[in-house]
DNA sequence: CAGTATCCGGGAGGATACTG
DNA sequence: CAGTATCCTCCCGGATACTG
């Protein structure tokens, strides 16, 4: 059992449990997950036209990011019985939500991308 | 300028080359990487007091992520040549810069941390 | 169309031991 | 103190084939 005192690094413990930079970020981690996201947010689509705009994503990995996401909550997932059948995703407020916080990071990933393939540069010359 | 075969979103195209978004937030990833900037961002640390710090990191990882985070630019890593010697990691602008967008991320995380555990636990139950 | 099912390789990351 | 150096395991994610 840990009885480790808490340390507490913008109002988040450092702790591995309870730690939701590690629950939430985690998912961040995923290679899809952060892409998806933003494809949702711009509009709700199908599967296959989420296929079509990240054209190298595996069907398996299509599959499987979108089943994380609606699973934490930020995806939803809506089946129309046609023939053949189509489900359509969309982002739910909480996802949405998330996006708005992403975004900044999407900017700010656009403008500094330079800055950051030079420091890779110059350490690797080293 | 919205072109079907050229896909933008966010002012970012997703093909897998030249993309700033999987280049950079590829870095979030990282099991450990944005915790290091985050607990670098309180004050410059040295190695040790980040191992403290982050109980569950292993000595490898503690390693390798600081020269990940030192290559892209985000860190700078000073050597003191003491006995035995000392050295302190701290941000440059940039890995400032970059914590400046990350906070709000950590803010949202914390804030929705439960409504997230709450998603998974009702789409577990079914 | 929107998925499963299965197999598989590579890399992330942990454990341990050693060093200047 | 601040690292290397190995070894090893797990699981992420790709490839492929099959289905309602």
């Amino acid at each position: 059992m840990d009885e480790e005192r808490m340390i507490l690094i913008n109002g988040c413990s450092f702790s591995a449990e309870n730690c939701p930079v590690r629950d939430v970020l985690g998912n961040v981690g995923g290679k899809w997950n952060t892409l998806m996201v933003q494809a949702l947010a711009e509009k709700p689509m199908r599967f296959s036209a989420l296929r079509r705009l990240i054209p190298d994503i595996s069907q398996r990995m299509l599959t499987q990011t979108l089943r994380d996401l609606e699973r934490d909550g930020y995806v939803e997932r809506r089946v129309f019985p046609t023939k053949p059948p189509s489900v359509e995703y969309s982002l739910t407020p909480l996802g949405a939500s998330f996006n708005a916080v992403l975004e900044p990071l999407v900017a700010w990933s656009a403008a500094h991308h330079a800055a950051i393939r030079d420091a890779r540069a110059r350490f690797d010359a080293a």
